[in-house]
DNA sequence: AGCAAGATTAGC
DNA sequence: CTAATCTTGCTA
């Protein structure tokens, strides 16, 4: 997406928007692998379906309206996990896209189980191997993805995300859609799923 | 202080 | 359709 110009008396300044390059991270996250080596025992997944978020300029981000205490690793530097806690039930796992400040992260919403199923169908309490990790609360939940992950570095902790060895998908691979669940900025194409997959969560967005 | 809404999900 | 029940933002 083109830089925004921004002007001050007496100065000039440009400013990047930087949406392009979460849009463009959140389409090569497909395919990539998702992984947790926690004491419990090690899990994986295939990323199948995620979503931008694009910081000041998407009403629909939690950054929208500046730093909290709650999004706060979101302004994090790029490759933070951001976790957050939904509806007071669920715990929601997001890869942090942007230079420090920024606030942009892509969420993401369903993995196609690979690695330590007994254990991911053991924390999801025995459902079947279709609906594991379809939704963003619960592939948190199968792979052990806790509050305790927020603001932890990708590159470095036992989460981490590894690129497929055949590298991104190509665009026709790539079913781009709205977000689901949100009631502003919702008409947005910010929805990214890898076509064909039986592992992307079933609900459809609002239409607009 | 009080209240409503939210990047969700399972169960009536 | 509703409960579960945490954080934030808006209103008084």
């Amino acid at each position: 997406m083109a830089e925004r110009r921004m002007r001050g008396p007496g100065e000039r300044w440009t400013r990047r928007s930087y949406a392009g390059e979460t849009v463009d991270v959140a389409r090569r996250m497909l395919g990539a692998y998702l992984v947790h080596a926690s004491p419990d025992g090690s899990t994986a997944g295939r990323i199948v379906e995620c979503e931008a978020y694009l910081g000041e300029h998407d009403p629909a981000a939690h950054s929208h309206r500046g730093e909290t205490r709650r999004n706060a690793a979101m302004f994090g530097a790029p490759g933070t996990a951001y976790v957050y806690f939904v509806y007071g039930v669920h715990d929601c796992f997001n890869v942090v896209t942007a230079p420090r400040g920024i606030g942009q992260a892509v969420l993401v919403r369903a993995l196609e189980p690979f690695a330590g199923l007994d254990l991911m169908t053991k924390r999801r309490g025995g459902v079947e191997l279709g609906r594991l990790c379809r939704g963003p609360g619960n592939l948190a939940r199968a792979m052990g993805i806790a509050p305790s992950h927020n603001a932890t570095e990708l590159a470095r902790g036992a989460l981490g995300i590894f690129s497929a060895l055949e590298g991104p998908p190509r665009s026709s691979a790539i079913v781009t859609t709205q977000r689901v669940g949100l009631t502003r900025a919702a008409h947005l194409p910010l929805r990214f799923c890898l076509r064909g997959c039986a592992f992307v969560s079933a609900k459809r967005p609002h239409a607009s």
